[in-house]
DNA sequence: TTTTTATATCAACATATGTTTATATATTAA
DNA sequence: TTAATATATAAACATATGTTGATATAAAAA
């Protein structure tokens, strides 16, 4: 009984559901994760590791950069849990706007080449402006 | 994403997952819930407003007392953490004596006719009688 | 009415949790 | 080797949460 209201207990904060969710979409690492839900280097890896604790995610290290993603053999329980999660959170504002980003994130890093601490502040600024463009372009209609 | 993890935070508590999977049994009033589960009265009482606020349960008066019951139009949502739990519990510990201990409440009052706080009390002696008879049994064998 | 009783709520406290800043670790490059 | 960089961890702080004991509310009985 316990076990299960820790697995909830993982599950009710805000900032670790947008990372699981997120790498729902494809496998990231830390710099890029927080580029894309925009929180602190210690708390993007924090809630990373609890999410991995709890058997949610896997790790693989590559260099510098530690890369993360959804744990291909789930307990059914946690499989259920994800499937839950799709179908709760596909017209959620923040999770639409959290995949958005993934999308600019791939693009960004396809353009530039870089992963690192400095790619992921251009990449806010990119994204910043692609936004403002977007917000004009609407202004217009 | 919000809502969601707030739903997730109500199901993060061991006592909330308890009284929940109880009422899952049968509709149940707060003293037969106390007798039940062991815990103070505020501490049920909390915990019920609790649930039922996130729409987990519904709640009915008959005079003095007040019954609680899982809701019968729960979100989809919900019926699938429904379905979850009762898979992910069917074989824990303290979910197989809250069941129990929820049948001994049954015969206790159908022998007792009486729903009261100190008939929980008596209950709650019944049951550990119960309980070291049968150990004594079990160390006869 | 007053008294009793079941439930709900409040105040106080202790513990747990999320967040930030600073620091440690580990890997690569110089 | 040292310097730079990505990630992890620790300390400190504020906030949130669970729990208890006391009190309020509401219904029934005396």
């Amino acid at each position: 009984m316990k076990k299960v209201a820790e697995l909830f207990k993982v599950l009710s904060d805000v900032n670790r559901l947008r990372l699981l969710m997120v790498l729902d979409r494809k496998e990231l690492c830390v710099c890029q994760l927080m580029g894309i839900v925009g929180l602190s280097q210690p708390l993007v890896s924090r809630n990373l590791s609890i999410l991995s604790r709890m058997g949610f995610l896997e790790e693989r290290k590559e260099g510098k950069l530690k890369f993360y993603r959804i744990k291909k053999d789930m307990t059914d329980e946690k499989r259920a849990i994800m499937e839950l999660l799709r179908s709760a959170l596909s017209d959620d504002d923040v999770y639409l706007q959290d995949i958005e980003a993934v999308q600019d994130c791939t693009e960004f890093q396809k353009r530039t080449g870089r992963c690192d601490m400095d790619a992921f502040r251009e990449f806010m600024r990119w994204r910043m402006e692609k936004k403002s463009k977007r917000d004009t372009r609407k202004e217009a209609v």
